[in-house]
RNA sequence: GGAGGUAUAGUCUAAUGGUAGGACGACAGAUUGACAUUCUGUAAACAGGAGUUCGAUUCUCCUUACCUCCACCA
């Protein structure tokens, strides 16, 4: 064995020796059970930050856990490219854009550069010590999931979960595609809050007088004492001059402004509810890029416009009041911009009608930690649109389907014909409707989160028919984040329950945020997010999962240096243990006859027992305390205790630091994987017959040892040697200083050899006491004996 | 506006209806053979208020602060 332990060498040769040796890879042919997770794909967006070290580690406790406990374990991997940070990463690479490349191209870019991220994330996770099954990787804007993707499309159609629909959508202007109610954020931003007469008696107050053109009715509550004598009037409008009507709704609020609102198409949702229920005018001013449309604006932006419009009001008398606000509105979350709402034809899945089974669903699901389902079931009972799959993008898996040129009708691609691309591919038929052949394919992609709501079901190479789904498939684990339980949790439970009735996992997993050293998020804006390889170049892997595992699940934890200098220390601690046990240990069971061997025993046979029943809750920061308890327990003080009999080659002491320290490293395997391995293979696993710790099988000291008798009795004689140390401390001596000897006054008959051999105590004699023990019944005189000169 | 979470030494955190544990830092000390990436010891904390209780840091309610999510946003 090396002299000290340098994790910068051994952890890259031990990551090497895993994947040489099979370590991780899920056998399709075993007949053990199988445990599946669902690997969050990260994104390929050009960074890692510590924060996926952080989450992507506590989930790969639980899969080391399991592996350890004999289960198959199927840990894949895979990678998100499918989506606008991809896009612009690559379009900065090869300052193009998708546009200007073209659909087919731009993939074909895509995929070129994602074999240099792949590399770099395989390198990056594999280093972070992450147990997944490289060759179980996918990617997903690759065909095959573009197949599956698609085929969910055409299937949810043939089962009438989907519409399309011409309808008001969420519209980014910026990026000129349509949103779904995920993507969007709150932001609070100054505004203008202007009151304006329309009449002398109906005046409204507006932060949008830009939308005038596009007025439709007024709103006043018929509640409204004040502002009920306006219903069935008409007004015109200010400067455009068209007529509309007053009507009573209760959604107005009469305290609010005046109490009088203008309906415009479409200034809010409220607008686009008023417009359906009331069956009112639509005038469109804004088109997709955010431009005014019409005569008097002609192509000025909204903000301009609204300038405009505030000025030439002032001017002709309509304005009575302007003030200045802050209000919180709705921006994408992407570019911060403010989301408008404008007509489009739009695909829908249709799920507003599951809400009930939907929050069944999420009672099934086995939420660890449990609160973090109020979170699911508070977004099921919000949900207020279903879900536009829509976006009028160049980047992402196409729709599989065309249009009939004469009727519209739409045409779909055939299954087997998978995956397709509309515009180059063409569907080979007619028309099912007019017959006509002519077709315009649809432009439009998919939204991503409609393709990984299929991991599941991508996982187990769903569509293909083979064995592998029926392995798999449902899933044991979804770990993710929190932030993302509304959209791909809800959308995984949503797509995988309409695919095959079921729910695709057993249990969720849900990780806190890591936050920086001051607890703030880590965003790329701030610059405050951390390169998880400067600290495993400095210290180590394992000393990084000692941080992450600290804390609990669920939640957010800010990252402090000082933690992973301590796992470091745990390392080098652990190494030296080794390096001093391997010549005294004694693998076969001899009788374990001395009380702090028994006390050791006891106490390894208790970790296992509380260490196991935590991690059995995905409580693996529990788990880590209980094997970082034993593991001081054995390092500080166990080994103290015995080192003048292990150099006697007493077989019992020798024994149970053979079995201890087993179980110290097993049990901080899944969190310390490469230490643990290192010290395994040197001490270990020839004789347990085992490859790697990580298959070692979960320590199985025997439980006959956890007796609350041989803890306590080695729990006293514990306490007497703390007390001479404390003793000899007040009075300066040196720990190994020999004392003369001590009386012990009460009952005590075994561990008198041990009290001797570790404080050095020449004699121990039976007697009157003159201070006490705490907890333990006994007094004490300590007797010092000649000073040495 | 609604919901959820959190509040423990200087800092990061754990547990608990009856002595509040650990880590870093601070301070004091030991020490030559597993380990200075060491060991031993000392000081140091339950946000505020009310209630339930023999007893509350823990349970309940309120207040305050912070973090999420959702809704509203004329």
């Amino acid at each position: 064995m090396q002299d000290r332990y340098d994790p910068k060498e051994a952890e890259p040769r031990i990551s090497k020796f895993w994947e040489q040796a099979g370590i991780y890879a899920f056998d399709q042919n075993s007949g053990s059970e199988v445990y599946a997770i669902d690997t969050p794909p990260p994104t390929i967006s050009g960074t890692i930050g510590i924060h996926h070290f952080f989450s992507y580690s506590q989930a790969d406790f639980i899969a080391r856990y399991k592996r350890m406990r004999g289960y198959n374990v199927f840990y894949p991997f895979g990678l998100d490219n499918n989506g606008i940070p991809t896009e612009l990463l690559v379009e900065k690479l090869h300052n193009t854009t998708a546009e200007r490349e073209g659909r087919e191209k731009f993939v074909a870019l895509v995929e070129q550069e994602t074999k240099n991220y792949e590399k770099m994330y395989r390198e990056v996770f594999a280093r972070m010590g992450i147990s997944v099954d490289w060759s179980l990787l996918y990617t997903t804007i690759n065909s095959d999931v573009q197949k599956a993707s698609q085929l969910s499309f055409l299937k949810l159609n043939e089962m009438g979960r989907e519409y399309r629909k011409e309808t008001p959508t969420i519209w980014c202007v910026k990026e000129r595609t349509a949103l779904s109610q995920m993507e969007l954020k709150d932001m609070v931003l100054k505004s203008k809050f202007v009151t304006l007469r329309f009449s002398d008696e109906v005046v409204i107050a507006t932060t949008r007088p830009e939308m005038l053109p596009a007025c439709v009715a007024i709103f006043v509550n018929p509640e409204d004492e004040r502002n009920k004598k306006h219903i069935g009037k008409k007004v015109r409008v200010p400067i455009f001059g068209q007529e509309v009507s007053v009507l009573a709704d209760k959604r107005v609020d009469p305290e609010k402004g005046t109490g009088i609102v203008m309906c415009c198409t479409f200034g809010d949702l409220t607008d686009i509810e008023w417009y359906k229920a009331y069956g009112l005018q639509l005038r469109i001013i804004i088109d997709d890029r955010g431009r005014m449309l019409g005569e008097y604006f002609n192509g000025l932006t909204i903000r301009q416009a609204r300038e405009k419009i505030i000025a030439d009001l002032k001017e002709k008398g309509y304005l009575i009041e302007e003030k200045e606000i802050e209000h919180t509105v709705n921006v994408h979350e992407r570019c911060n911009t403010e989301i408008e709402f404008l007509v489009k034809k739009q695909w829908y899945i249709r799920y507003l009608d599951m809400k009930e089974k939907l929050l069944e669903l999420g009672n099934k699901l086995e939420w660890h930690p449990q609160y973090m389902k109020v979170r699911y079931e508070n977004w099921v009972n919000g949900l207020q649109w279903d879900w536009s799959i829509s976006r009028q993008r160049y980047y992402g898996v196409p729709f599989p389907v065309w249009y009939c040129k004469k009727c519209d009708e739409p045409v779909f691609a055939d299954e087997g014909k998978l995956p397709v691309n509309p515009i180059n591919d063409r569907p080979g038929k007619a028309c099912s409707k007019c017959g006509s052949n002519e077709m315009v394919p649809e432009t439009d992609i998919l939204d991503t989160w409609a393709t990984s709501s299929l991991t599941p079901l991508i996982n187990g190479r769903w569509g293909e028919g083979g064995e592998l789904m029926k392995k798999i498939y449902p899933m044991d684990l979804r770990p993710q984040a929190h932030d993302i339980i509304s959209f791909w949790l809800f959308t995984t439970v949503v797509k995988c329950y309409l695919h095959t009735g079921k729910l695709p996992w057993k249990s969720a997993m849900i990780s806190g945020h890591a936050l920086d050293p001051k607890g703030r998020a880590m965003h790329k804006s701030l610059g405050n997010v951390i390169d998880p390889l400067l600290y495993i170049e400095k210290y180590g892997s394992d000393a990084l999962k000692h941080w992450a595992s600290l804390s609990k699940l669920g939640d957010d934890s800010s990252f402090q240096e000082k933690d992973v200098m301590t796992g470091a220390r745990m390392a080098n601690k652990m190494w030296n243990m080794a390096k001093f046990s391997r010549n005294n240990l004694d693998y076969d069971e001899a009788e374990a006859g001395n009380v702090m061997d028994k006390w050791v025993l006891a106490k390894a046979a208790f970790a296992v027992r509380d260490a196991t029943r935590n991690l059995d809750e995905y409580n693996y920061a529990a788990a880590k305390r209980v094997a970082d308890e034993l593991f001081w327990a054995v390092a500080d003080d166990y080994l103290e205790f015995i080192k003048h009999r292990i150099y006697k080659k007493e077989r019992s002491a020798n024994y149970a630091l053979s079995e201890a320290f087993l179980t110290v490293i097993k049990l901080l395997a899944p969190f310390m994987p490469y230490v643990t391995e290192d010290v395994y293979q040197n001490l270990y696993a020839q004789k347990e017959k085992k490859k790697s710790i990580h298959v070692s099988g979960w320590p199985s000291i025997s439980q006959k040892f956890a007796s609350q008798e041989n803890l306590e009795k080695g729990e006293r004689i514990r306490k007497v040697i703390v007390y001479i140390r404390q003793w000899k401390h007040n009075n300066k001596m040196a720990l190994n200083a020999p004392l003369e000897s001590i009386t012990i006054e009460g009952d005590l008959d075994e561990g008198i050899e041990d009290i001797k051999g570790t404080m050095s105590v020449k004699e121990v004699r039976k007697g009157k006491g003159i201070a006490e023990i705490p907890e333990t019944g006994l007094k004490i005189s300590i007797e010092r004996g000649a000073e040495a000169l």
